[in-house]
DNA sequence: CTGAAAGCGCTAACAA
DNA sequence: TTGTTAGCGCTTTCAG
């Protein structure tokens, strides 16, 4: 933190407006907030002494009389990404109309730094938290500040928590987009993913293997690490097979991403020799060559229900019981999959 | 604002650790701070009783006391794409790391909605503010708060002030871009912008006009709005010329984005028949066919500049002489150009 | 309707 | 070394 203390610029308080409009102090905080009757008069001379003396309310010491610092925090991983942007943009919406600042703060997914994040954040005095979880989170949930903190997590659950969430359903809908393949004659459907650990992959797979169970397909599902290009690797030994898949279907827009790429690398077109399904939209998408077919999140709609849960919450008088949401998606069919190429946009 | 006034679930304050340690107000705070002589003994007792109650310092109080909110303002327009998501993370980066909390508020680019966020960030008392400006702000910058918080502007500078900022060195690359193209042999190279009033697009349209007169080329540059399809019309208007332009210059990251959406449905091939740089990269764009030649902006070098000179005149016990730092890109060529392809990745 | 006074939780003198 | 005290700027009773 800064490390002199920053020079005594005393900017006009509550206590400077008032002896200008040569009212009392409990005046003129009535007549700014609005609460409690101050005459038509008194009210005009304060806000022209407002006026002309450039105050601005310290918002800070309101909320420590108040005991609401009138700010969210909204816990996530990163911003890179459709997904996650249009999730911030929606939250950050929602709040702003109703009063209230978003501190964002960024994970990384790693679960220390989440928690620290979620220290500060309750050492601030946050009203409420949107969490993105971290894979594994949990333990540090149980602070007697986070108790006392509504908390809606949106595109995971908490694991072995039960509060509020907003998710997707993810199986569902991967198991669509797989059966769709299904429909096109594929028989060997590669699925890539990442992050084991992570709630909506697991949820993904399973939809993958009960498609591909249901219609008696052997799976061939990795799970690879992204650091060391385990998606280019991944692909490369499917490619070598005797009978390599027909098929890829991946579980998010990073491996969707990585595997655009290394397709692209390879010279490997979409949809055949390979057709391909992505579950998550990535920028351009629609615009390649073919147009990618994809399974697309609502961001927009995520994130209004999360922040307007979290409203909920924040304005109940006692603890509401929680509640899980799970919305739709859609899965657009493009061209990458071998559906005639048509360029429906988002 | 939160309508129900939230139920008084007193958390352990500092009183209570003090008590529990057996020991003053002002040793428990010193104790806790690090700054003071504490005996070994004590501190241990108070740290005790800490861990015992789950206590949590009220930042909220402590800033009121000390003047200081530990707390800086990032004002961007959005964040969307691959620039800004690189600032922002950067910025959040150095800003963590330093021990302040980071406010993020979306303008949109809108004049009117930057001139609320920034003064809701100063009755937040913020210790800085860090903003890529809407074009025409200004106005706004003159209030008695404003006047006491550092300022430093990123991507572009705030109009008529003389504020930091860390800008980018954009008529040079956008002249070396067209140079390239021309060296490439082309003519008739137009140039596709988008908000005319912003000044790095103006700084990059002077680097086009200068290279095209140089070269003794006819200038076609449109500044266009991507609301109503613009850059669509524009590059159909332009293709129905009888001779029509051979290369395309995109003065920024949505106009390359609907530039290469637009070639894409046309069914227009780069680099013939047009060649193709863009300001700015998209994602994807060194993976598409053929890769993009783009002027890429270093977004983690400015993130981290402008987030380093903010500390910097934060810590300054005065106002110091205001700097503004002009940084380098990069021109990378893939084969969107005409260069022999390359899969230079960034 | 208005003013005076009591704190929110914390830090920073100042005495002890 | 430690405890006491006086506020930071604001809201909110509670008498006038």
């Amino acid at each position: 933190m800064a490390s002199r203390p920053k020079p005594t610029n005393s900017m006009p308080t509550l206590v400077h407006v008032a002896k200008l409009a040569g009212v009392g102090l409990g005046t003129a905080s009535r007549a700014l907030s609005g609460q409690g009757y101050v005459s038509e008069e008194t009210a005009a001379r304060i806000h022209r002494a407002v006026e002309q003396l450039g105050y601005q309310r310290n918002e800070l010491a309101r909320s420590l009389k108040v005991k609401r610092s009138g700010a969210i925090g909204l816990v996530i991983p990163d911003v890179g990404g459709p997904f996650m942007a249009g999730c911030v943009r929606a939250i950050q919406k929602v709040f702003r109309q109703a009063g209230y600042t978003c501190i964002i703060t960024f994970t990384d997914s790693d679960e220390k730094i989440e928690a620290q994040e979620l220290d500060y954040l309750t050492r601030h005095q946050v009203d409420g938290i949107l969490i993105s979880p971290a894979p594994g989170s949990g333990a540090h949930f149980r602070t007697p500040q986070m108790a006392h903190t509504p908390i809606v997590s949106f595109d995971l659950p908490i694991e072995k928590q039960d509060y509020d969430s907003i998710l997707l359903k993810n199986r569902h809908y991967a198991r669509a987009a797989v059966d769709h393949l299904i429909g096109h004659g594929h028989k060997r459907i590669a699925c890539l993913g990442m992050n084991r650990h992570h709630y909506s992959i697991q949820q993904r797979m399973e939809g993958y293997r009960t498609a591909m169970k249901q219609a008696g397909l052997q799976p061939m599902l990795e799970i690879v690490d992204l650091a060391d290009s385990g998606a280019r690797r991944q692909l490369d030994k499917w490619l070598a097979l005797k009978s390599p898949p027909t098929a890829l279907f991946c579980l998010n827009e990073l491996t969707t991403l990585e595997a655009v790429e290394a397709l692209a690398e390879r010279g490997i077109r979409m949809p055949s020799p390979m057709a391909f399904i992505g579950f998550d939209d990535i920028q351009l998408g629609p615009y390649l060559d073919p147009p990618l077919t994809a399974v697309v999140q609502p961001a927009g709609q995520i994130g209004e229900c999360a922040a307007q849960r979290l409203l909920e919450l924040i304005d109940a008088p006692e603890k509401l019981p929680s509640k899980r949401l799970m919305l739709d998606a859609a899965l657009i069919l493009r061209g990458s999959c071998g559906c005639p190429i048509s360029r429906v946009t988002y």
